[in-house]
Formats: structure tokens, C-alpha cells, sequence
DNA sequence: CTAAGCCCTAGCGAAAACTG
DNA sequence: CAGTTTTCGCTAGGGCTTAG
């Protein structure tokens, strides 16, 4: 074998962050041994996998080319470790989530997950589906759970769950003696919603087809919670995921309003590098996210 | 089979070289 | 000049070879 996997962990650092030096940092080791490994990595080959771009290291085009194999080595290599090691656990997961997948779904699932694998550790990153993507491709989480559409040529995107968004008022709203609202209900109504660019927020926009430059949007908050509470204070109505209310229409502190005419229905899904290495923990974490789709 | 010696590799710190 | 990478000399540890 002319490589070391340590070489392989100094490249893949350095290509994560584009610097020698963080990248040595990162492994807790100098400087000069981390460019030594990178440099008998390419030496012993006569390739160069970054440009040296003044100060910067950038990944070439072979960089490129060969980053997503020695990932799927790397994650295969710590496996075989953990097999040695006879903790057939699933091993360490970070994982991407949405806001309200993220609040509502992804804590339960990553309770189960450690319940499971005691030693594992979950951590769980909430960011917008754009953020999300963005670190699924850079390798910086193994998996991506996102509402509503995505498309990239590097990433697999799986249905996971089908999730709906629900019309709620507080109990004083005079909404709430309404068998179901009718269009122009909807154009009276006084909305608090989630804010542009949010994947709710473009299931909704997308449910009120034709009415929605007309919609009084009163207030748009960046967390369901808020939303939650400023419809409990009577402030207007809203609309959320059915999995951020669920809790709050057992309780009775918010009303569930039947808006038939409207389709609220979207999907979750999970975001996957194309090249990276399906580990067993990624496998596990799937398995886990289907079982508690009853939920959803 | 074991122990000693040799060699190789990875890592470190310091200094040089380079760039913006 | 400051920040970063590369190079150099050195050390420690591990593995391989060989003599007994």
C-alpha cells in the first residue's frame, strides 16, 4: 500500500477547509506533519490533488475526484475499527435537519438512536434546506432530513414521510363556529406565518394559489413556537406543519380550522451525498426516521 | 523462538520561503 | 508585515531482519 488512511484524514481535512493549518488543528496534529502527509500523499503518486493558489489550497479537479472514495474508505475503516473493537453499534451521526422536522421529529428519533448505541453520539444541526444541502455536499453531515423539493445532480433525494400543513386559531377566534373556511374567510383572516424562503412557507404559498398577493399577512416570525403563541394570543390565524400542533389541539389551546378547498400536503425527505459511504449508523438512522413515520 | 540491532515513518519545532 | 506553507534536522516508536 503506497498510502496511509492518516494521509487520507490530513487530505480530507485540508479539503474541508481549505487551509493546512485548521486542517492540523482539526487532527490535533502540527502543522508540518499534516503538510508532510499531504505532501508524500501526492509525492508518492506524482499528482497534485489541490492548486496552491497564494496562500489558499484549492481541491483540483483529481481532488475532486478522489475526495468522495477516500471518504467511503475513511467511514469504512472506522466501521472495521468498531467491528475490532466488538461495539457493533451504529457510530457517530450528524445529521441535518429542517426547523420543524428538526423541533417536532428529529429529537425523538435521535433519543431512540442513542438509547440504542449508548456510546454513539447524535448531533443534530438545524438549518435552513439550503444550509442543509450545502454541508450534505461538503460532507459535513451524513444525512439531510428537509421539507418540501430539492434537486442537485450530487444528491439523492429519498421520500421519507407525507406531512401536511394545518389552518389553527386560538379557541376565543370567532373562526373557530366555522364548519370549514371559504375562500374569501381566507382573504378576511389576518395570517402569522412562517417567514419567505421557508419550506413552510412555500407549501402554503403554494396551497393558496391564485388568492395569495391578496392575503393579509400580518406577521411573519422565523419560529413555529412563536407562531404558536402569537395565534394563542389571538393575534390572527396560521399555518403550520400538523406535526408542530398536534400537542397544542390535544390540549385544546388551539383550534384546527377545515379548509377543504385547499391542498396542504407535502413531503419530507432525506438528503444523501451520492458518493458517500451509506455507514451502518446511516442505514440505522433511516430505519429509526421510517418507524416513526406513524408519527409524521 | 527470542532478543538485539537496524531502518523507516510520523511527528515536532524552528527557520526559510512565499504571498497579499 | 503578518499569515501561511514548505523544508530541514532531530527524536521516538514500531516493525522487520537476523544471529544465537
Amino acid at each position: 500500500m503506497r498510502y496511509s488512511l492518516r494521509q487520507l484524514e490530513v487530505f480530507l481535512a485540508t479539503a474541508q477547509e481549505e487551509n493546512i493549518t485548521k486542517a492540523a488543528n482539526h487532527l490535533s496534529m502540527s502543522q508540518s506533519a499534516a503538510s508532510s502527509a499531504l505532501g508524500e500523499l501526492e509525492s508518492q503518486f506524482g499528482i497534485q490533488l489541490f492548486d496552491r493558489v497564494g496562500k489558499k489550497l484549492q481541491l483540483n479537479t483529481l481532488g475532486h475526484t478522489v475526495r468522495p472514495q477516500a471518504e467511503a474508505l475513511l467511514q469504512q475503516a472506522a466501521e472495521l475499527e468498531r467491528t475490532f473493537n466488538e461495539q457493533s453499534g451504529g457510530g457517530d451521526l450528524t445529521v441535518g435537519a429542517t426547523l420543524t422536522i428538526g423541533n417536532y421529529l428529529a429529537v425523538g428519533i435521535m433519543a431512540r438512536y442513542m438509547e440504542e448505541y449508548p456510546g454513539d453520539r447524535v448531533a443534530l444541526e438545524v438549518a435552513n434546506t439550503e444550509m442543509i444541502a450545502q454541508k450534505v455536499l461538503n460532507f459535513d453531515i451524513d444525512i439531510g432530513l428537509i421539507e418540501g423539493e430539492f434537486q442537485h445532480p450530487d444528491i439523492d433525494v429519498i421520500p421519507w414521510c407525507d406531512d401536511e400543513l394545518m389552518v389553527f386559531c386560538s379557541p376565543e377566534h370567532a373562526y373557530t363556529t366555522k364548519a370549514k373556511l371559504t375562500k374569501s374567510d381566507l382573504l378576511k383572516a389576518q395570517w402569522i406565518l412562517r417567514e419567505p424562503g421557508s419550506g413552510t412557507r412555500q407549501t402554503f404559498d403554494r396551497a393558496m394559489h391564485g388568492i395569495l398577493p391578496n392575503l393579509d399577512v400580518t406577521l411573519e416570525l422565523q419560529h413555529t413556537e412563536a407562531i404558536k403563541r402569537a395565534v394563542e394570543a389571538n393575534l390572527g390565524i396560521g399555518c403550520l406543519s400538523k406535526v408542530a400542533l398536534q400537542d397544542a389541539f390535544a390540549r385544546g389551546s388551539l383550534i384546527n380550522l377545515s379548509v377543504p378547498q385547499r391542498d396542504f400536503s407535502r413531503q419530507f425527505y432525506f438528503i444523501l451525498h451520492k458518493q458517500k459511504y451509506q455507514s451502518m449508523a446511516i442505514a440505522r438512522w433511516i430505519e429509526l426516521c421510517r418507524e416513526e413515520e406513524g408519527k409524521c
